[in-house]
DNA sequence: CGGAGCACCGTGAGCGCTCACAGTCTCCAT
DNA sequence: ATGGAGACTGTGAGCGCTCACGGTGCTCCG
């Protein structure tokens, strides 16, 4: 009786209907000659069983093609084996900043290599929230992990509610709920890059700094002040409106207006100081001749500007490493504390 | 006998006993008055289900805070909610890319609003390809969304094999399996740049074009030969490695080097584009005085470039759309054809 | 007034798996 | 010989859902 032949034909779905359906592990069993028990202690690492059976179940395996039907596991196991990926940010941030595609990319890589798969979710908008929530409340994923969170984003402590574990990516603002998370040191990197400006030779030096409600924009300029002290007057700090490229230009040439004389200037990102350069070349300034400039972040774009960007690298591959890492931890009823990981300078020509 | 104290110390996965149980349907069921089928009713398009009992049970699920266990309604209907997002790219185009991301995003968006979910995966490697054919045979997906295929990938072909719907966004290469796709049309935007390009008073025009191994690098040299004819020579033509900004100036410098006195220059995307004005400034040329530049993508960086580039449009948003509204007809067991949108010039200062 | 037709509802049989338990069979110490 | 300790295996129950079916009770028409 072939299974693309509706039993019923008024029946909607008659697509599902025609859905091959694959060997499942009773036929895999039978053409062993063992029992389900048996292909399933083979399935979930063979202890216990003779090397006959394993080799018999495993040519079964492959003879039939069969491929474990993640669903059933599921429903009993009530592990899902993804993870979902969250991105919290309201706009159309994951279009430009090319330190997220990669911290996306890393996490997935690490997450397939682990037999594990990655949901990638928006949590935008109300609506998006809730399917988040929702998702988590079902146990359709064992963690979330949680990128780029505002302040007093209450999703954070939403999802926390549900049970799931969370980690989240950078270093949650103090007044938020407390929950595991992994950083790269921003206000250390912020220290190290302003220094590293003064050390240059910087009589004047300025910061165009990231959203006060972000924990970047937050903890790289408290870095930038650690280092300047009092000489951090409100005329040297800008703060950009988003992490983006306009954003960087306008906030740039703010700076120059209230402070003309600078000859420095900490970024808080690269993708900000791509625009603020262009503030700066459309001014007159050259880079590194009469400002310098030092970015945060080492995202792809760096390398690319003219001249060269001095920053701060992110170690992205190890965040996104100690994250998933973090995570799965917690996904195995263990315990696991926040992590921050430092940043380096790369030297490069604007400063 | 609280659930937290596991009966079988020596058991391992100690931390799924600890699982909260959320409410079942059978919970809904029974505080609604009524019995699992109407629930199910319910949940699957109320159909035939008396508004009292509606309003019962909808209060019920309200009150229990019930979700559906998707695992478990996956197990019966074989239909998982979910849409693979396969980057078949050998490398970290992700890193750079802002229309991979653009593309990813409203994708994800699109889908979440239909209540489905997307995984993103790598099939870089050998073993992640192997990875998403088990994922596509096991039916964890209901559908494939291909993305920037390589001439001659095999991963196209076997993913067909499968069964599981895929659909590829950008036109696959002729000697490839045919199979549905959505596409910007790359050819009939480069004809329009290059006539655009013409248009502007360019006697010496030339082209960076994409990798001879994607669809993008092909169909848009092509379009650049069907307006210039005779006069495309081997001289005025450089391919790029690979589409970044790096590739971009390389490709830029040789042709520079071919061809000292050429006046405009077709460049075959905007990442490639930043290396080109690169270039071009590091040679002294300025732009568009010297030299006329033209894009391709409209991604995010095309307007933050010095002078803005002047590029073609691609509709990212509308190819998402129509990627995922085909992939759904084709999950839905319909049939879909391929398409192919127009891509609009944008103008800037570039050229 | 009988029964066809309809709207609504409950029930049973699974979907393919895992996990605990209860064997069986072998081997060695008593 | 006899028991116990392993090592290995089969079996049953059940995860939470959907779907078909069979039952209600009602209306409405001939």
């Amino acid at each position: 009786m072939p299974d693309d032949a509706p039993a019923h034909p008024k029946s909607r779905g008659a697509a599902r209907r025609a859905q091959r359906r694959g060997p499942t592990m009773e036929d895999v069993a039978t053409l062993a000659g063992v029992s389900r028990g048996t292909v399933s202690r083979v399935l979930n690492g063979a202890n216990h069983v003779s090397s006959a059976s394993l080799r018999a179940v495993q040519e079964a395996m492959r003879r039939t093609g069969y491929v474990v039907n993640q669903n059933a596991r599921s429903l009993v196991t009530k592990r899902s084996g993804a993870v979902a990926f969250v991105l919290s940010e309201p706009s159309d941030r994951l279009f430009e900043d090319p330190v997220l595609g990669s911290l996306l990319r890393h996490c997935t890589q690490l997450l397939g290599a682990q037999g594990r798969s990655l949901m990638l979710m928006l949590a935008g908008t109300p609506e998006e929230r809730e399917r988040v929530l929702v998702f988590a409340r079902g146990g359709h994923v064992d963690g979330v992990l949680l990128v780029s969170m505002h302040s007093g984003d209450p999703l954070a402590a939403d999802l926390l509610g549900t049970g799931v574990p969370v980690v989240v990516c950078g270093r949650p603002p103090a007044d938020g709920p407390s929950m595991p998370y992994v950083a790269a040191d921003d206000r250390g990197g912020a220290r190290l890059m302003t220094k590293y400006l003064l050390d240059q030779g910087a009589k004047r030096l300025a910061t165009v700094a990231g959203p006060g409600d972000t924990p970047g924009g937050v903890e790289r300029l408290a870095g930038f002040r650690d280092v300047l002290g009092r000489r951090a007057t409100a005329k040297v700090i800008v703060r950009a409106a988003s992490y983006s490229i306009d954003a960087g230009r306008e906030a740039m040439e703010q700076l120059l207006h209230a402070c003309p004389d600078l000859d420095a200037v900490f970024v808080a990102s690269d993708l900000l100081a791509v625009g603020a350069l262009q503030a700066l070349s459309a001014a007159g300034r050259r880079v590194p001749d009469d400002v310098r400039v030092g970015g945060f972040d080492d995202s792809a774009i760096a390398s690319a500007t003219t001249p060269p960007l001095t920053t701060m690298r992110q170690p992205l591959s190890q965040v996104a490493a100690e994250l998933v890492e973090v995570l799965l931890q917690l996904a195995g009823g263990r315990t696991a504390s926040s992590r921050v990981l430092p940043t380096t300078l790369v030297r490069r020509d604007s400063a």
